[in-house]
DNA sequence: CTGTCACCTG
DNA sequence: CAGGTGACAG
């Protein structure tokens, strides 16, 4: 049948998704390869992206201090390889006329100067709006130029082409900080932009409030205390203060114990407060929203290790995302804009976004999240697949719904070390939750709180050349949640391993026929994806229905001849009949199904046959079956053609 | 030689 | 239900 193109599909699925869906968001190596080089070739032989190509190049000298900023300051070999690609690309297209990245700088001034500078002009437009006004109305803003002015959005595309190498992975760090919006799925492009400004406007005014709050328990202290120092009160001092006035107690003593508290609280205050200007910086980070001077200093290194002292569990991650979240906030803020408001467009989307954001309905995913499943044993799956690259959506699926979206990729034994190292959600997840994730042996789908958009993050990044996938757990996790499928619209029709639904399948199919032949098998299991052992394994089963079924017949014919019954005839098959139950129970367990009456039938003539051999004694002779199986193989009836689709059951 | 089957075993 | 094995047919 047509075997070949829902596999077919599936590629272009998975093509579609990690070329077009998210590229910006996927490491260097392999967007290049997979999404700019063909846009590269198409735009050099256009002259409106040649004419585009010039506003990139001035543009590119207004954010060159960006670039170097961002690129002289990475530390990870594998973000080392990204910013010393930005360099280079930017250092060397900048100033070689050759290379196909800079052919239009040879064209310059060939263009009425108008073009360029309208499309310069609105350029440094948009950045001061970006600068001066608030994420929503700068969103607004982008939304109404790039439907206003279609040049500028093709513009906008081959700036993005040109920088976003030079952007980092915004979404990294987005399930990073332990916020309201990691509860809360992004639903589409435009979406998760307000979303990320609204976040960022919320952490930023939980700031502002555990700051007054801090403010005012400085106050209260003082009040019980009256003290000099204001800086060493805390709510819990002024409670214990409280109590211990209540107490009678005498002042002295009084004051030794809550100076002993007082340290304590110094210290947790100020870590909680650090974790709360950290977790700020770096959803700010995170956003892509710049930042002002003084918080990129305060996003510098040397600003968080010096803030995180005492942040034991959070330093490790912190120091990992370190890099991540500088080069966010040094990003070029005209950058900015062409992403977004290349987001507006809903066909040439180039925004950062997450595969749950491209794809709405896959919005559930964040509820239905599972906790971690680790593969399951080899021996369940008839064989492992090897796949080369592009990735099957399935496999990134599947390593999410396997290892939560938030895993590490680099945990996959094919995964190169560098890969792992720059695995986005090591990012500033508290260390020990991300082991711990790592570690949970969980079978069942839990439901985590986290967003969506954390599993995109990961799976935007993968380079994974090969990955071992078990088809037959993909098909099983379908079933567990086929929703998750449909809303990520992966393509589960073809199946390359037989699942728990094929095999509840096969049982009803045995209702119909004992003997299947090869042709009906692949007939009415269109959604599998036969090779040999595929085929074995269904013929297997069969195999093993029948063993069942010869099994129940001689067992209840012989009861039937020590109940003394002399007369087949008084042998009937019913749906009351302890030999249907059994059956039943085998092959239709949930007994969601109305079995023929002809199974009945073919009951009832093989009890019989069973019986007349018994009774003949030809149970002496080592192949007396034989003789009934070449009977009831000739029994079988054609199965329904409602088991020919795929979605049946 | 290969595929299919029943049988046995775990 | 799957793995292993031997018998058997084409």
């Amino acid at each position: 049948m047509n075997l070949s193109l829902p596999d077919q599909n599936m590629h272009n699925s998975s093509e579609c998704c990690l070329e077009d869906d998210k590229p910006d968001v996927m490491l260097p190596c392999f967007r290049r390869n997979m999404y700019d080089e063909p846009l590269a070739s198409y735009s050099s032989g256009s002259i409106i992206s040649q004419l585009l190509r010039k506003t990139i190049h001035n543009k590119r000298a207004l954010d060159e201090s960006h670039f170097y900023l961002s690129s002289s300051t990475a530390a990870d070999s594998c973000q080392e390889d990204q910013c010393s690609v930005s360099s280079r690309d930017s250092t060397v297209e900048a100033a070689s006329p050759s290379g196909h990245v800079s052919t239009g700088a040879s064209l310059e001034g060939e263009h009425p100067m108008t073009d360029h500078l309208q499309a310069k002009r609105a350029r440094v437009e948009n950045i001061i709006r970006v600068m001066a006004g608030s994420p929503n109305s700068r969103q607004h803003g982008d939304s109404e130029r790039s439907d206003t002015d279609a040049r500028d959005t093709r513009e906008a595309r081959e700036a993005y082409r040109e920088n976003k190498r030079k952007q980092r992975l915004p979404q990294h760090q987005e399930h990073s900080v332990g916020g309201p919006a990691n509860r809360r799925p992004g639903s589409s492009s435009s979406d998760n932009c307000n979303t990320k400004d609204e976040e960022c406007h919320k952490l930023k005014e939980q700031l502002h409030s555990m700051q007054r709050l801090l403010r005012q328990l400085q106050e209260k202290f003082l009040q019980v205390y009256n003290q000099e120092d204001p800086e060493h009160n805390d709510r819990d001092e002024t409670e214990v203060a409280v109590e211990h006035d209540t107490m009678g107690e005498s002042t002295e003593p009084r004051y030794v114990k809550s100076q002993n508290l007082q340290e304590t609280l110094k210290q947790e205050l100020s870590r909680a407060v650090n974790d709360c200007v950290d977790k700020v910086f770096k959803k700010v980070s995170s956003t892509g929203l710049d930042l002002s001077p003084q918080q990129r200093m305060c996003s510098s290194p040397e600003m968080q290790l010096s803030m995180g002292a005492d942040r034991k569990s959070q330093q490790v991650g912190s120091t990992q995302e370190q890099p991540h979240a500088e080069e966010a906030a040094v990003k070029p803020r005209s950058l900015e804009y062409y992403e977004r408001s290349e987001a507006q467009s809903p066909q040439d989307q180039t925004e950062a976004l997450s595969l749950v954001v491209r794809k709405p309905a896959v919005t559930p995913l964040s509820s239905v999240t599972p906790t971690v499943k680790r593969p399951y044993p080899v021996h369940q799956t008839p064989f492992q697949f090897n796949y080369s690259t592009p990735l099957h959506d399935s496999q990134i699926l599947e390593h999410l719904l396997k290892y939560g979206p938030h895993s590490n990729f680099g945990g996959l034994p094919c995964m190169p070390p560098s890969m792992d190292r720059t695995s986005p959600d090591s990012v500033d997840l508290p260390w020990d939750t991300i082991a711990m994730r790592s570690k949970v042996t969980s079978s069942h789908l839990g439901h985590h709180p986290r967003p969506s958009a954390l599993g995109a993050v990961t799976v935007d990044n993968l380079c994974l050349p090969h990955v071992k996938i078990e088809c037959g757990e993909l098909q099983s996790m379908a079933e567990r949640n086929p929703y998750i499928f449909f809303c990520l619209n992966i393509n589960v029709n073809i199946q390359e391993g037989l699942t728990p639904s094929h095999l509840k399948k096969a049982k009803l199919m045995f209702f119909y026929t004992r003997y299947p032949s090869s042709n009906v098998l692949k007939t009415f299991f269109p959604d599998v994806k036969f090779n040999r052992c595929i085929t074995s394994q269904l013929i297997k089963w069969f195999s093993n229905f029948r063993e069942f079924y010869y099994i129940q017949m001689e067992k209840f014919a012989r009861q039937a001849i020590v109940d003394g019954i002399s007369d087949v005839k008084d042998m009937t098959v019913s749906r009351d009949s302890e030999l249907f139950r059994a059956l039943n129970m085998h092959y239709n367990k949930a007994n969601d199904f109305h079995v023929p009456d002809r199974f009945l039938e073919v009951s009832e003539i093989t009890l019989h046959e069973f019986y007349s051999a018994i009774s003949a004694a030809k149970d002496s002779d080592p192949s007396w079956k034989k003789a009934i199986y070449k009977v009831i193989c000739k029994l079988d009836s054609d199965v329904p053609d409602e088991f020919k689709t795929s979605s049946y059951l």
